[in-house]
DNA sequence: CCAATAGTGTCTATAAGACAGTATTGT
DNA sequence: ACAATACTGTCTTATAGACACTATTGG
């Protein structure tokens, strides 16, 4: 909470006003810890989920990929403004692109040992943007690239969050059950899907993909591993992802002012690995009231292997999709 | 992100180890702020929700009522681990009843003014608690109690975020639309309602009450402010508390260890605020599966006045609940 | 007895999913 | 020509919600 003041200063038992007391107010009589914001920013380029990363340019973890993010200027942003802030440092786009991006908080990370050098309390965010021009890297960064996110190396995830939903017992996934004071960084996604033993690292991604794509297959480069705990940020942000696209709008944050209900697809297809019945996607898309409407144009041109033009569409003015968009075999009926 | 370290000391270019690296570092080089927990700890009495809060015992905002919660203990601690702490110290619950507590993050709240005396960010979590005998307040709170959420000014709340969310012109209500860069503290809510057009604050509290929560009527007593930005916070988990309970088991978290399908959903009905049609609810808590199992027992006496002894159920070992049990009348189909 | 309640059955409207079918395009 | 694609229609099944109905209890 906001000021239980146990370690503060109380000057006068009762006398005295507010003013007074704040003046003579030391904020070094309170345990501080570095808060920073860090941002899980997704795109979709090429049909694959990207994800942006930045090359650590210090110490610890340097080479190593991580989170673009940075300290919160303390007593002169808000978090949101921190995080948009060193979203844009960090990749160096215009406020153009910026106002095209949604940016929404994801959860908090303070394990004590999170960070070696000091307790650093983190404040993650979630971006969907679209395909925006190669990263520029700024800051302490070497560089920042935009990295598929089939490359990463996501414990016990890729197959575990994604689709299925045994309730097994497993690490966290049981912590939230019946009893016990239990922690969930996330708790955000409606239908998240935890899931059985815990495989601490098990190789296979067992999600199924979209032909674009590709899997890492057996000759695909190693799985790339993240600095601190950004890996979990990343996967609880995939989650969160996964699940908002469900009753929000928020997929055609990925595209562009117009798109087609193909692209619209394949947003889904890309976020959530598994292919969708065209049909059956085109209607639900348009019985949903304010998700799409007509641009009236057509695209300037059909499928990549044929087919006849699509019609435009535009992010409509809904803030939820009712009927929502349920994603299949999150949870086996 | 955790470590950056735009301000660290770095020490030599290239060489030298970690070890050595992280023995040289000075944390105070880093920009610190305080970190707090705040727990919104709801619970069910007598059919009617209530939070729990500590009147404060100093200043500023001395004698208001604010959220129970406190500093989290740099490196010694996860956020997780602090906010179970503060809720134990703060109403003097012993371990037996802090195990049937549900725990989880909400979110992070760090407007740089939130705490007039220093930047603050605190680290909100919502609890879901059976009833409870009082609270004791402990700490530097002057008394713990539980407070109705109907006593409480919610801005913009009651009537706002509950039944309808107008994303006209209110605070944070329409800044993750469509465009720009924007925060959404929340995120949680599957359906938490946004809607049309923005009405920015027909009078009606449209939302229907069961009988035994008392709505503050004319002659309720004036509606208590909170401290800080808790009001906010309150909010906010209410609402992710309402949208909880309609995907996962939590609401079985209000009740003790059995109970019946008629008080599961009084707890509905409590939180939501709307009454329930009971056949229907009936119907739909046996078909999710996972949700309740029956022990077989039935309850000592049949209702309050009259009818035949209920069944009783204990909480199933489903995490998440399908088909979900939608609360009605959250977006107008 | 009477009113309230627990629990079940029925009916309708809606939505999801599987599938078929038509028209339009690129190769 | 052929294959892929955009889009629409149809059928089956599952679910929500409204309502009716029976049985069982407390007052």
């Amino acid at each position: 909470m906001a000021g239980k003041g146990r370690r503060a200063k109380e000057i006068g038992a009762d006398g005295g006003d507010d003013s007074a007391f704040l003046a003579a107010y030391d904020p070094r009589d309170f345990p501080a810890i570095a808060v920073t914001v860090d941002i899980v920013a997704l795109t979709l380029r090429g049909g694959a989920l990207h994800v942006l990363l930045v090359e650590r340019g210090g110490r610890p973890y340097r080479g190593a990929w991580a989170l673009p993010g940075g300290f919160v200027r303390a007593g002169q942003e808000s978090l949101d403004a921190a995080a948009a802030r060193e979203l844009a440092e960090e990749t160096g786009l215009d406020a153009a692109h910026l106002e095209r991006v949604h940016l929404e908080q994801l959860g908090s990370y303070g394990e004590p040992a999170r960070d070696p050098r000091m307790p650093v309390v983190t404040v993650a965010y979630l971006a969907f943007a679209p395909d925006l021009p190669e990263a520029r890297g700024g800051g302490d960064a070497t560089a920042a690239a935009w990295i598929p996110v089939s490359r990463l190396a996501l414990a016990a995830h890729q197959d575990g969050r994604t689709d299925r939903t045994p309730p097994g017992g497993s690490a966290a996934g049981d912590r939230d059950r019946t009893a016990g004071i239990s922690g969930e960084p996330d708790a955000a996604r409606p239908r998240p899907s935890e899931q059985g033993p815990g495989h601490g690292t098990d190789g296979g991604d067992s999600v199924p993909r979209t032909p674009d794509d590709a899997a890492p297959g057996p000759d695909a480069p190693a799985p790339l591993p993240l600095a601190f705990d950004h890996a979990r940020i990343v996967a609880d942000g995939l989650d969160r992802a996964r699940a908002k696209i469900e009753y929000t709008p928020l997929a055609t944050a990925f595209l562009g002012e117009e798109f087609t209900i193909a692209e619209l697809r394949g947003v889904y297809e890309s976020v959530w690995g598994s292919p969708l019945h065209a049909g059956n996607f085109h209607r639900k898309v348009l019985s949903a009231p304010g998700f799409v409407e007509p641009t009236g144009a057509t695209a300037a041109r059909g499928g990549a292997r044929g087919g006849p033009r699509a019609r435009l569409y535009r992010a409509g003015d809904a803030a939820l999709l009712h009927p929502a968009l349920l994603c299949p075999d999150r949870d086996g009926s």
